[in-house]
Order: structure tokens, then sequence, then C-alpha cells
RNA sequence: CGGGGUGUUGUGUAGCGGUAGCACGAACGCUUUGGGAGCGUUUAGCCCCAGUUCGAAUCUGGGCACCCCGACCA
């Protein structure tokens, strides 16, 4: 991509509205842009990155048998009557189309995901099955807040998995633990996000909710210091001592939860009849569970854990691209071997972002470059064309060095 | 939803009853080019509606929007 064409714009000044770093950071360097409270666009940098996030999430799901499908948004009444959540849930979106008729817009789609099982599942030969979706989901908040922590229309995964009985759902259940701590180990927040063990909610007595570290976290969980068990709040005021080995000794830390999945059980399937018949031909209703992760927050983790004074920091994995190409001067040298290096990188698959900018001044270039945050910032100039090399530096790292312009490619493969 | 705060060019701000100013941005020209360059010219603004007043960005009332704390959060 040419940074001259790309659109975005980036700010010098702090915002004045956002507190949270990452909102602050997200957009003075034109990742996204705030319609309204809890509503953004996911401008170009910012949408590379939540495609990425995206691809590992569809990864990692997909490698525990789950199909990917979409469901809609916009939602009957009668699905979120049938379950009571039409009076019972604040958060619900309602909406009126023509003739008085009355819509929901989808908060989370058990309404929709089970009375669609019931169509498909029959027999305890159809089961188990785990569909899951990404999309766009409205909570009405009472109260937006952090930039892209805390939104009212939010792309989040969802994925819904149908059993025969417990036994599998707890096998399942695993699975999909082991699934989440690795796509936040991919997105980068591996070492800070803790598996916490959490009261259930609506759902179930426990549910697991994945807490990421980090002082821009609206929760508080508490980490047992002899075995490493997190537990959220709720846990802690039912349990003075850690549920795991016992010691009462806990370090209480902030944290945003990044991932919540729950063991549903029979609770959406009873609603809307969806039964299957086992062997001996006994109807039976399915056991669900459920597991979510909001797309928009995980980037706003990211960016709360990987920052510096001057910018966003963004793991490989999901970065908007690897490579920032940065020309300096207007030489034509210094152009022609900066758009052929643009190509070969391209030509090698690598996401490069080229700043072929020739009205901009050093500073401001590489300013602009830590604050976008890219991992390789490639320089090329008349001084590192003498050496026939470009200067390579990492954003997290201090030191910069001359690489030939040959070995280049292989470098950063 | 309860409490608090703030609304002045695209962004950050000053002005706090009497000519709306500064910096950045943007546009043009010239000069610059390794850490947000220089000079010149230009561009663009008082959230909305009432009221008080000779006169309102400024005071009062109402509305709207945004931010923060709390409550809420499948």
């Amino acid at each position: 991509m040419l940074q001259s064409k790309l659109f975005y714009k980036t700010t010098k000044e702090k915002s004045a509205e956002a507190e949270a770093v990452s909102h602050d950071l997200l957009t003075r360097a034109g990742f996204v842009d705030q319609l309204m409270s809890g509503v953004y666009t996911f401008l170009p940098l910012g949408f590379r990155v939540l495609k990425n996030i995206e691809n590992i999430i569809r990864k990692n799901m997909e490698g525990v048998d789950g199909q990917e499908m979409l469901m809609p948004a916009l939602n009957p009444k009668e699905n979120w009557m049938k379950t009571g959540r039409w009076n019972s849930l604040d958060i619900l979106f309602k909406i009126n189309g023509s003739g008085d008729k009355e819509y929901a817009l989808a908060p989370t789609h058990e309404e929709v995901v089970a009375p669609l099982a019931k169509k498909i599942i029959f027999s305890y030969r159809d089961l188990p099955l785990y569909v899951f979706h990404i999309q766009n989901k409205f909570r009405d908040e009472l109260r937006a807040k952090s930039g892209i922590l805390r939104t009212r229309e939010f792309m989040m995964k969802d994925l819904y998995s149908f059993h025969t009985d417990q036994a599998d759902l707890d096998k399942y259940y695993d699975k999909l633990v082991k699934a989440y701590l690795n796509i936040f180990k991919e997105a980068g927040i591996g070492k800070v996000t803790y598996r916490t063990f959490a009261s259930g909610g609506t759902f179930s007595k426990y549910s697991d909710e994945f807490q990421t570290i980090t002082d821009a976290g609206e929760d508080i969980i508490y980490i047992c210091e002899k075995c490493g068990l997190a537990i959220n709040k709720e846990i802690k005021a039912e349990n003075p001592v850690c549920p795991k080995c016992s010691s009462d000794r806990f370090e209480e830390k902030k944290a945003v939860e990044v991932g919540n999945i729950f063991k549903m059980g029979t609770k959406y399937s009873l609603p809307f009849d969806l039964k299957f018949k086992d062997k001996d031909g006994v109807e039976k209703p399915v056991i669900m569970g459920c597991y979510g992760i909001g797309l928009g927050r995980l980037i706003g983790a990211v960016v709360e854990v990987n920052h510096d004074d001057r910018g966003i920091i963004w793991p490989k994995n999901i970065a908007p691209f690897l490579a920032h190409l940065i020309q300096l001067g207007d030489n034509k040298k210094v152009e022609a071997m900066a758009g052929k290096i643009y190509q070969d990188l391209q030509k090698q698959g690598i996401q490069v972002l080229y700043d072929d900018r020739q009205d901009k001044s050093a500073g401001e270039k590489f300013s602009e470059a830590d604050l976008i945050g890219i991992p390789y910032r490639i320089i090329v100039s008349e001084k590192t064309l003498a050496k026939n090399s470009v200067e390579l530096k990492e954003r997290n790292k201090n030191i910069a060095k001359l690489v030939k312009v040959k070995q280049l490619t292989k470098l950063l493969k």
C-alpha cells in the first residue's frame, strides 16, 4: 500500500476526549474513527488488524471443528419473547419496522441458532455439532467507554456447540479453553491473559472468562500467589481462599475481559424444543455451550498491552503490515530503489506500507511510523544506498542495523 | 439510569459581557529533507433554541452531544 494514497490521517495532539490509551492511539494513528458514543468505523489500517484477528480466530475455531456461517443481526421479536429476554435484557436494541412490527438487533445469537439447530438435529447421530460466526452484534450499553473496549456495536465471534450429554460438552469445553489460550497467544497477549474462574451469571453456576491484565480494564481479578489460578470478583466474594490450593494470598489486578465461555446446558434448547432421540429412541434435550470473543475489544486490549510513549507496537501476527518502507529525500536513485524494494517485497508476499511521500520531513515520517507501530521499519536514503544497503529496525527495539538490499527479503521472511 | 464535567475552524486551545486570537493541519509559492522543517500568502469556528442586555462565545433557562465515576454487563 502506498502511504500517499492511504485513507487515513494521523494527529499529533493527544485527543481531548480519549482517556484510554488504546482509544487515543488508535484514533490518532488513523485506525478507527468514532461515529458516536460506542460506535466506531474501522479505517483501512484498523480493518486490516481486524481481519488478521478474525483469521487467527477462524483458524483456531476450524481447528476444533467449528463450521463457519453467518446469522442475521435483525431478529424477530417472537424468538426473544420465547426466551423471555425481550423483556429481561436491558441492553437489547428494539426497533420498529413498518406496520408497528417489532424487531431485535441481536446482542448474541442463541435465539437464532437454537431454532435453526432444531431443523437440523434430530438424532444422536447428528451430534455433536459446532457452528460459529463472526459478525457485528448490538448491545445498548448504558455507558459505552474506553474507546473500542466497550462499544454498542461490535464485531464478535460466537461459537455454539451442541451435545448429547454433559460429559461430551465438558470434553469439548476443555478443547475450547486451549483454543482460546492459543488465540490470545497468537494475538500477542498470551503472557498477560488469564483463564479466569468466574461465576456463570445467567447460564450456569460457573464459567470461564479470559482476562487480559491492564490498568485500562474495568474488571478486577485475583491471581493466587501460590498456584497461579485466576478468579474473578464474584468468586473471590464467595471463596475467601483459592478454590484450587486453598491459599489465601492473592494478587489483585485490573483486567479487561477479552473472551468468555459458558456451558449453557439446556437453557436455550428447552424454550425452542431442541431435542434429539438417543440410541434407545428416547427424546432428550440437546446440551449446548457458547464461546465468545469480542474482536474490537481484543484489538483494544492488544494496544493497551503493547505500546510505548511514541505509539503502538503491533505484534507481528496482527499488525496491519509487516514492514513499513520509508524513503527519505527526493533523490531519484533513492526513489527508484525504494520502489523496487516495494515491488520485490510484495512479490514475496510480504505486506508492506510504503511511505512514498516526498513532501514530508524525515522526522515527521519517523514519528508517524512509530505511532502506527508496524513491526519492521525499512529506511531507504542516500546514506544507506551509498553502502548498497537499507536500514532495518524493529519497532520494539532501539537498535537499527544496515542490511544489504539483496538480503532484505530473506531477513523479513 | 444516578452523579460529575465539557462543548470555540479538521485537531489542540486562548478569550469569561464590548473588533473571536494562537499553534498544528489543509491549499499555493520558494527554500528544505535522518526524529513531527523555514519564510510568505490563503483557508476555516463560538453545539441548538429561547431569555436577560444597548450589546452574549461569555450570564440565565431548556434541549442535544461527548467524556469520566458509579450501577449494569449474554
